[in-house]
DNA sequence: GTCTATACCCCGATAGAC
DNA sequence: GTCTATCGGGGTATAGAC
């Protein structure tokens, strides 16, 4: 009888474990048939499972997508969070900033596909639930997290007053003491990272930038200049 | 006798208006189903064409997507010329500078597909071939025309002399008679000018950003400083 | 140069036997 | 909870009659 309930919790884990391996096989098949491409049936035969089997671990071909979604959120925002947190305590804001930008970079190019999927086009017929935000905003939040106690003084910028109703909510969702203006910078600074990684990854920058590394780290250093990071470039 | 050759001129327009009706069409059905989903059968339906009818006229799924990867860059490019070219010739260059910006955005949100295909997630299973890089570059070169005659000294970045080389060569098949650095600002300039549409028509800038005209303007501007052009915020 | 027919693939989703 | 069968769609590409 109480053998019931460690059942249903082996239950649980065999299925959670096989969807985590849907999930595993899902991303894999993703980097040869895009996002868009994703299918269900090629999943399940993938994983010995017959083609119907699979709808008791996955409601639909869009749930499988939301759970992709979020699970590259997740591991995206917790890379660059790993990354800042590697660094000296007691380092420069700009060394965290650079930390984060790199790991930002870093795992755009160890994931191109999942990169795609969340930063490149979007899926036709498919949209992405609010279930979505909180992890997407994770990474935004991670990259962000080096401009914590930032002084206003020195952000060059002087952003329109009716923006500065955005910036502050930006800073507010993001959990960020920063000015509103710092945190207009920060958008602004995040299209100039996002936008050369995409340009990068996409294929605008061969035969253009040699050294698509040495660049992007130059980018970013302006980026802090913009941002108002003391010691950058 | 003499009726062939402009029978062979009539074939020939002919066949010309119908390859031009493929590439409408295939445009319009990217709209729906992406440009990964692109299919000559449903475009040779919507045509009124069998579906081995339209081999006569495309050869492949692939030629049929470089055919609208040349025409979208074309299009695109042209549009940028034309705004560039509708401003005062003797107006400042930061005019002409705001006009190039602004009809990249504009052309972007009036073909949201269109500029998915171009700067969006490469198409599974395709590479573009060498035709497609001139259109890409006339791109560039129509939004880097206003820098033409910059004078370099007021470009506030200092790249490291290691992508000096770069520079030059971005500007020699540009065909602008700027400085290396000034060159290379331009590329973070494009990273930032297609970064900030790419999040906002992918999605990214919902709930962040309430007027998205008036931040890319303040972000053209803040690009236009960094570019050394007089007159900026 | 238009058409049928064909070979050979893919998909999402459900019903119902076991 | 696994499996077959099924519905009802989709696709690329070619061969060969007309």
């Amino acid at each position: 009888m109480w053998q019931t309930v460690p059942m249903a919790g082996q239950r649980a884990r065999a299925r959670a474990a096989v969807i985590a391996d849907i999930a595993t096989e899902a991303r894999r098949q993703m980097a040869t048939d895009g996002a868009a491409g994703l299918s269900l049936r090629s999943v399940a035969r993938e994983l010995g499972m017959v083609s119907s089997g699979i709808y008791r671990y996955v409601d639909s071909r869009d749930s499988l997508l939301t759970m992709l979604l979020v699970s590259c959120y997740d591991e995206f925002g917790a890379s660059i969070e790993a990354a800042v947190a590697a660094t000296d305590p007691e380092s420069a804001r700009i060394v965290r900033w650079r930390a984060a930008c790199d790991a930002v970079r870093s795992w755009a190019l160890d994931h191109p596909h999942d990169y795609a999927l969340l930063y490149g086009s979007p899926v036709p017929g498919y949209a992405a639930p609010e279930d979505t935000i909180g992890p997407a905003r994770r990474v935004y939040a991670a990259l962000a997290a080096p401009l914590r106690g930032l002084s206003p003084d020195r952000v060059p910028s002087a952003p329109s007053a009716g923006l500065r109703g955005d910036g502050s909510q930006i800073a507010a969702v993001l959990d960020l003491d920063v000015s509103p203006d710092t945190a207009l910078a920060f958008v602004r600074a995040c299209a100039g990272v996002f936008g050369l990684i995409s340009l990068e990854l996409f294929g605008h920058t061969h035969n253009v930038i040699a050294d698509t590394g040495v660049f992007f780290a130059h980018h970013v250093d302006r980026l802090a200049f913009e941002l108002g990071i003391p010691g950058a470039g």
